[in-house]
DNA sequence: CTAAACTGTGTACACCGTACGGGATTCCTG
DNA sequence: CAGGAATCCCGTACGGTGTACACAGTTTAG
């Protein structure tokens, strides 16, 4: 399972803090570490045991620095998670003179999301930024995906709910691929292991009888694929729905 | 922000638990409590408070009894989160003798799916259970949607790919939305007072010249709009697309 | 030089999940 | 009816967590 909170008491302290627009101190000491380092460790964190096992006290002992001392640059953990998702949001790439289609530019937003959904699983079971939190990497993302489904006649209603589409089916089935890895790491037993065990549980609670359908599916053997093959053929079908509405709202028409 | 564990280690315990595979002991005093019991309250604790503050010992003293008491019904907290994920689940009906078209059978699967992520929004917060975590609720589930598309020229292999679509994207959105509440609601501000402490630091920082089609979009109101209207949109367009694939199967060529 | 601002951190507290062991209760067997 | 076995209930305890707080050390402005 998977649940952690986000999105701590005061909005412009986390605003300031995800643009990083603090300026440096006038007095005191020099700061031994920064914003960004405490970041980079966390994530490093994550990304080998999971953001369940990450700890204020394991990033701390990571940078060789008293727990506490990680205070000074964060106000708290749901803060660093806050930080965490919005920089690995930034990572990749998206240019600004993209020059494809607007499908094209669609489907670079959408691969971008994926590439770090499965760089960094966890980024899954955070909670989204939304207009909440909107740092650097969320802002990027925003942009790129608005200017691509801008200038083709869609109104700003229409482009905020295709994004949000778009968006929501990244990570939708991003959270169900990732579930899968980090069950079964955590679990300790591997996938085939844990087919063999519970195979005949599941043959003995999901009889054919009673979900003929669903067995029928099962027995073609179609849940055995890797079920990244399926995030390409669904980006398709939906672009071509957005694509649908795009044709009607080029010949003037309503849809539907 | 929310992250936690799901799929603890033994297979074959976990599913035997989901499907209450466990014949009444014969021997012994008669339980106080039951797993249902035990479930309900775990459930009924993360609607008022939510997943982050829900607690073995929470439970416990809201049933009335010794916290280790519950380790009699559940395993662990782990097996409990899963235990109550396959419950909500299976909340909304789904009739077995649906009459309807595909379509309309996938927007009844995908409105019951909303309606579960709406009444617990706790449930996005959770894995997915997918095949690994086979409850009752999930496997009604995948039933239902897997008769949806079945028997229209679709591969099983496409059948399972479309219900992943569609799923991923109830999903998706579905985080998009609650995390927005759950934020407004754990960090003491409403949304109204949120926007007036934010907007000034937005305005600093998203800048119309570095980002003009965001900032034109935000601009127009278009993000101010309650998200779930967005839902419907996207699921139409989605179905759109699936529907391009389902016609051109059913005239006996390849897509694309 | 003094004072203010800042960094670094050790200690302490409340809370968490749960391993362990023991007492109470009930039924099956003889 | 006796006794053992199975099952329940749960108090205690341990190692872990996030972080409030007090205080020491460092740097610079005035």
């Amino acid at each position: 399972m998977a649940a952690e909170k986000t999105g701590r008491s005061d909005p412009a302290r986390t605003l300031a803090l995800l643009w990083r627009g603090k300026e440096p101190p006038a007095r005191g000491p020099k700061p031994g570490l920064s914003v960004d380092r405490v970041v980079a460790a966390a994530i490093a964190l994550a990304d080998e045991s999971g953001v369940p096992a990450l700890s204020m006290r394991k990033v701390a002992e990571r940078l060789g620095v008293g727990t506490m001392s990680l205070y000074t640059y964060v106000p708290g953990k749901d803060e660093l998670l806050n930080l965490m998702l919005d920089s690995v949001l930034a990572e990749p790439e998206r240019p600004a003179d993209f020059a494809g289609t607007w499908r094209e530019a669609l489907e670079l937003h959408a691969r971008a999301d994926r590439a770090v959904a499965l760089r960094h699983p966890w980024v899954v079971s955070l909670s989204t930024p939304g207009l909440m939190l909107m740092g650097p990497g969320e802002t990027a993302r925003s942009e790129f995906a608005m200017k691509a489904v801008s200038g083709i006649g869609l109104s700003p209603r229409e482009m905020v709910d295709v994004v949000n589409l778009v968006d929501g089916y990244v990570r939708g089935v991003a959270q169900i691929n990732a579930d899968l890895g980090t069950a079964t790491r955590d679990s300790g037993v591997d996938y085939e292991e844990w087919w063999e065990q519970a195979t005949p549980m599941l043959e003995r609670f999901i009889q054919q009888s009673r979900y003929p359908t669903l067995y029928g599916v099962w027995a073609s053997g179609a849940f055995e694929v890797a079920p990244d093959e399926g995030f390409e053929f669904g980006l398709a079908r939906l672009l071509d729905g957005v694509e649908r509405l795009v044709d009607e709202r080029a010949l003037g028409r309503q849809p539907e």
